[in-house]
DNA sequence: CTTGACTCTGTAGATAACTACAGGGTTTAG
DNA sequence: CTAAACCCTGTAGTTATCTACAGAGTCAAG
C-alpha cells in the first residue's frame, strides 16, 4: 500500500484495481461519496476510498448487488436512523452472510469429495458435484 | 421434497423457485442438459433437474457466474479430461471457495463490530464497515 | 367438441453493472 | 508555447442474466 495523498480518478483506478469510467459511475451510484474538485473541476479523491472500492469489488464477488454494498457502506447512526436499527440491519446481514459461508462449506467439501472419488474405477456420475452434495446430505 | 415422477417446464420452475423462462434460459445456455420430450414436443425432465436449477440460484447468491457454474456442473471425467485434470479444477475452487470464506468472516466481524460500538456514544466514523474493517487488519 | 390452461419457438425488451466514445478544457514536460 | 497526456460531461454501447410477448399447437374438464 502506497502511503500517498490525495488522488486523480485515474490514480484512485489503478490502485483499486478498476476501470477509469467505474469510479465515475460509482460517484453517479452513490456509492462513493461525490468528490471535491480542484478549481479546473478535477475530482480529488481522499486516499482511504481506495479502501472503499476495494470493498465494493470484494463485497460483489461475494455475491452481493451495488444495492446491498450501498446499504452496508450507508450503514451507521444519524438523523432517523437509531442506533437500535443500525443494529438490526447489521445483525440481518450478519445472517445473510452466515448462510452463505454454510453453502461454501457444503459446497467445498462437495468439491472434496468429488476430487477423491474421481479415481476413475467405480461409477461415474452424469454430475459429480450434484451427487456429491447429494451424499452429504444424507451423510447429515 | 415432494416424491415425484417426471416434470414438465412448469412443475420445475415452479419446483426450483425460478421463472418459468429461466429453465428454458438455462438449456440454451446449456446449463440444464436437453431435455428429452414427449411426442407433442413437450420437455420433460427428471425431477433431480429440481436440485439442479437449485444448485445454479444457489452458488449465483455465492457470487458464481453461470459460466463458473456450468464448469463445476461439468466437472467430470470423460474423454479428455483426466482425473489428475478433475482434480486440479477442484482444487482451484476449494481454493476459491476459501478465500470466499475468508472474506466473509471478515465482514462478518466488522459487521459485529460495528454493532456493537454503535452505541450513540463515542466518535461517529463516517462508514463505519470501513473503520471495522481497518480495526481487523490492525489487530491481525 | 369446445374452451381455458398448457406448451412450443423465436425474438424482443428489461435490468444491473459496467465501458467506450465525442467533444472540449487543463496540466505538464521539453 | 506547444504537444502529449490528463480530466470533464453527457450519452451511447456492451455483457450477463433474465423476462415478456406473439403466434401457434396441445391437453383435459365439462
Amino acid at each position: 500500500m502506497k502511503q500517498c495523498g490525495p488522488l486523480t480518478t485515474s490514480k484512485l483506478a489503478m490502485e483499486s484495481g478498476v476501470h477509469l469510467e467505474t469510479i465515475r459511475f460509482y460517484e453517479r451510484q452513490k456509492l462513493l461519496p461525490k468528490a471535491p474538485r480542484t478549481s479546473s473541476g478535477y475530482r480529488i479523491f481522499a486516499p482511504e476510498t481506495v479502501q472503499r472500492v476495494r470493498f465494493i469489488k470484494r463485497a460483489q464477488a461475494l455475491g452481493f448487488t451495488l444495492k446491498e454494498i450501498g446499504e452496508l457502506l450507508d450503514l451507521r447512526v444519524s438523523s432517523g436512523t437509531t442506533c437500535a436499527t443500525v443494529r438490526r440491519h447489521a445483525e440481518a446481514k450478519v445472517a445473510d452472510i452466515d448462510e452463505k459461508i454454510r453453502q461454501l462449506k457444503k459446497m467445498k467439501q462437495a468439491l472434496a469429495h468429488l476430487a477423491e472419488s474421481c479415481t476413475g474405477r467405480g461409477p461415474l456420475s452424469e454430475c459429480p458435484i450434484l451427487a456429491a452434495l447429494q451424499t452429504e446430505e444424507e451423510l447429515t
